[in-house]
DNA sequence: GTCTATAATAAGATAGAC
DNA sequence: GTCTATCTTATTATAGAC
């Protein structure tokens, strides 16, 4: 792994814990164990590098997402296994968390992947839902845009009520929930 | 209105706008028209000052809360009523956006608020679907603690898609799918 | 490419006058 | 109670040596 690499993945780490606002370019440089002039020669600034990582973690976070929405199974498998695939809850989803950092929303550019990310998911959990109410797994009124909408909220409130509660309770609950909401309402 | 009072109003702005991390005292005092000496003399620093402006802001939000999960009408009127609420949706959840950051998670004394209203609010909501489904509104197989973790997680996710996005539709959504789904479990 | 030195500005808190 | 210095440390970036 080269410097830039370095750098870049000491920045995802920070962002997911401290967020653009909190993570300063000389906490990146000393994680990655690198100098100033390594940081600016590679990056224009602490908004690139941020920009690098942003995109980085994006791109992982739908490879992912993608490999479990399109596994073999019913809808409803292929949901159950994303949302209670293994995550380190409390840690927060490090694309989520960036939407309540001022900087970030202020800028269109640093914007862009988080939206791109959310609307991407939305989609494709839609179209699993449409596959599901084709199937007869689920209720066949039920609006795909708008189920798909519910569950990935699930997913990103379940964040924000394990973290305030300190504990993953909430968010296995908030799954449960949705889970069982969707499972009710096959006919 | 008080200089004490004014600097808690100032400070619960900023951290509904930037957070605790990007909230400094400089702010705060510029936003309230006083100096240094004022802050210091009323609180003993930035965190105290922010815990003061944490716990109104929770207080609040759990009144408004409370008058809408109790107000006359069914069990799903009463969860659309609070769900549909006008909102400034893409400023965020005053509270909920604390979850994201670091400094506010890792003291104990400025997480407990957070966590008191989110507990709260999840039992008033599990109370609420509980009588929905003594009246047969709700299945009665659902479990009344993991669907009002999924309500209020809805919401919560509900303002992390907006953000995203930077359009309120995302939230509308999934306010609309997790409405459609409890209703539509209603046997 | 990477390093250290330097610099201007801000963060967060203290001291002491009034 | 409130004000204006003052202080220490961090932030973000630039300069120039190697």
């Amino acid at each position: 792994m080269d410097t830039a690499d370095r750098l870049i993945e000491s920045t995802r780490e920070l962002l997911w814990e401290r967020g653009y606002v909190g993570t300063s370019p000389k906490a990146i440089l000393q994680r990655a164990g690198a100098g100033q002039g390594s940081m600016y020669h590679h990056f224009s600034g602490k908004s690139d590098l941020a920009l690098a990582a942003v995109r980085r973690t994006v791109e992982q976070m739908r490879m992912t997402a993608d490999a479990l929405l399109s596994a073999p199974g019913t809808a409803l498998e292929r949901i159950t296994g994303y949302l209670r695939r293994e995550r380190d809850v409390l840690r927060g989803c490090p694309v989520g968390r960036l939407t309540m950092d001022p900087d970030i929303i202020a800028s269109p550019e640093l914007r862009a992947p988080l939206d791109e990310l959310f609307d991407w998911l939305r989609r494709r959990l839609a179209e699993v839902v449409a596959e599901g109410q084709s199937r007869g797994e689920f209720n066949a009124a039920l609006d795909p845009a708008a189920t798909a909408a519910t569950i990935a909220a699930t997913l990103q409130g379940g964040y924000v009520l394990a973290r305030a509660a300190d504990s993953v309770r909430p968010f296995e609950q908030a799954v449960t929930g949705v889970l069982a909401l969707l499972a009710s309402a096959n006919h």
